[in-house]
RNA sequence: GAUUCCGUAGCUCAGCUGGUAGAGCAAUACACUUUUAAUGUAUGGGUCCUGGGUUCGAGUCCCAGCGGGAUCACCA
């Protein structure tokens, strides 16, 4: 038996008292609703006459009793509207119980009635509707967070970060903000999907469950089946799959991929995530940064009606063009020193001088790789492209077309951080087959992130990819920058916790 | 994983050098027919995260654990 404190307990008994008075507190039958709060709000002085009988259903979430009269605050999926409940109105008759008893005493703040009346407006000013009729929808047996406004200023606010994410339903009845997060979140996406869509490139769907993982450098979830007796990894990207698909003729295809990864936790890093991978047949990585710029370009106007946005102190311009840097010029523009023609010594001494650390285990890749991280990439607020990155750390890239030992590879970094990684894929099968060869001998020397070795997906290439240019955005990563949140917690419906006890 | 801060009523938070647990909102009762952080009067409500220890006595001090936040590291 669960512990109740004494509000639940006197809930259970309002409950008790409904139910013998013959109302049900949970009845089956719909509601009609003929408006919403927000709709009232909007038009009520536009159109008096359109709302002399409106239905609306919703969440009292304050109330203010004055004797035989009341006002109470109903909260809709849209938002909070008025009502003004008189004893008389809704007991026309000498029987004064749905007032006396059932409204004064036996509804709760959090409880989910529909009402029936007309809109009008206070001496005050504000647009209510006065009750006619009044029906139980739901008894709510937990007492809510009370969260107060007046002016603007919000009191006691709902916000311990655990309650709120480990119970979203009431973060997200109290906290109306955090509603408006992931409708954005949802825009987000439908914006990129009808993008995509009127390009003509085609959604698909991939294998979660993997019999090998690939795509991406990460550790991943290992899981079994059963009646194949053999064990399974849970997707870290699906580049491979998307890959498989341009051999077999589509010539653009694009997935939102859940993905999972095993590794420590961040905020900006949650276990499970969304990207989406997009493969376009006959193009390169240039034709796919002028995408990206139009793509999240059209976010930022769908979302915010400008391309401007703040996030935290800064405000981020995502018109484009945005700037174009190879990480060379980069690490040049930011510490002074050009490294392009450096050889291994000279780049350790460089990082030396610069002051990164680097670790003798290190190649030249993750070498130049750590001199951007520390000294680049959290000054690059603007969206910027980094351009032409190390053979060693992009196993599925395309050797670049005229710089030995570069990738025709670009991140946009936005706000300090990469919001999407792309390149022109690789499509040689005998390279392909030396770079995972490569990261076979990382993993043999420990590097557990290393990628393994797809005998089926070479196979795939040797039957001939077309040049193809590859794109990933982190949907989560964008939303935070798009929704200006702190943390990733914020922008996922129900991020991963411990358990409580 | 490391460092650091936090955990007290349904919610937001006080609680001093250790001395029987406090406020506002919410709840209960009464009053009040256009209020709005409604108001007035009265009342009830606690496993002080858990387990040890020190002490005559622990919400408070010490140790361990659980959960969470922030920063750092790996990474998207």
């Amino acid at each position: 038996m669960q512990h109740l404190s004494e509000q639940e307990i006197l809930r259970r008994k309002s409950l008790e008292e409904l139910i013998k008075l013959g109302i049900d507190p949970y009845p089956a039958e719909l509601f009609k609703v003929n408006v919403s709060s927000a709709e009232i709000l909007k038009n009520y002085n536009i159109n008096k006459l359109d709302y002399k009988n409106v239905s609306i259903a919703g969440r009292i979430m304050t109330r203010r009793v004055m004797g035989n009269a009341s006002f109470a605050e109903i909260q809709d999926a849209e938002g909070k509207i008025q009502i003004y409940i008189k004893r008389d109105e809704i007991c026309p008759g000498e029987d004064k119980t749905l007032y006396n008893t059932v409204f004064k005493k036996l509804l709760d703040i959090g409880d989910i009635i529909g009402i029936e009346g007309y809109v009008f407006t206070t001496q005050v000013g504000e647009i209510s509707i006065h009750v006619s009729s009044l029906k139980v929808l739901c008894k709510s047996l937990h007492p809510l967070p009370i969260v107060k406004e007046k002016d603007g200023q919000t009191f006691d606010a709902f916000e311990d970060p655990e309650q709120r994410y480990r119970q979203r339903y009431v973060d997200l009845i109290v906290n109306p903000a955090v509603k408006d997060v992931f409708i954005k979140r949802t825009q987000l996406v439908n914006t990129m999907r009808n993008y995509l869509n009127n390009k003509g490139y085609l959604e698909v769907e991939t294998p979660i469950l993997q019999p090998i993982y690939g795509g991406a450098a990460a550790r991943p979830f290992k899981t079994h089946h059963n009646t194949l007796d053999m064990p399974l990894y849970m997707r870290i990207a699906n580049e491979l799959y998307l890959k498989r698909l341009i051999v077999g003729g589509f010539d653009g295809v694009y997935e939102f991929s859940k993905d999972f990864r095993n590794e420590g936790m961040s905020r900006f890093h949650n276990p499970e995530f969304t990207q989406i991978e997009l493969y376009v047949a006959y193009k390169d990585y240039y034709w796919m940064m002028d995408l990206v710029e139009e793509m999240v370009e059209k976010i930022a106007m769908d979302l915010h009606g400008t391309t401007e946005v703040k996030v935290g102190e800064n405000s981020i311009n995502f018109q484009r063009p945005w700037k174009r840097f190879t990480m060379f010029e980069a690490i040049q523009h930011y510490t002074g020193v050009d490294i392009s023609n450096m050889d291994e010594t000279q780049l350790r001494e460089a990082a030396k001088n610069m002051g990164v650390h680097v670790d003798a285990k290190l190649g030249k890749g993750k070498i130049i790789d750590e001199m951007f991280g520390e000294k680049c990439e959290h000054l690059l607020i603007q969206p910027t492209f980094i351009t032409d990155y190390p053979v060693e750390m992009s196993p599925l890239a395309k050797k670049h077309r005229s710089k030995a030992g570069l990738v025709e590879r670009f991140e946009a970094i936005c706000n300090g951080k990469e919001i999407c990684n792309s390149f022109s894929e690789l499509n040689d099968p005998i390279d392909q087959r030396q770079r995972f060869e490569e990261q076979l001998e990382l993993g043999k020397r420990g590097d557990d992130e290393a990628m393994v070795l797809d005998e089926d997906f070479l196979n795939a290439l040797e039957y001939g990819m077309p040049p193809t240019a590859g794109l990933g955005i982190g949907i989560d990563r964008l939303t935070m920058i798009m929704t200006n949140q702190h943390s990733i917690q914020d922008v996922l419906l129900f991020p991963q916790m411990k358990p409580k006890k």
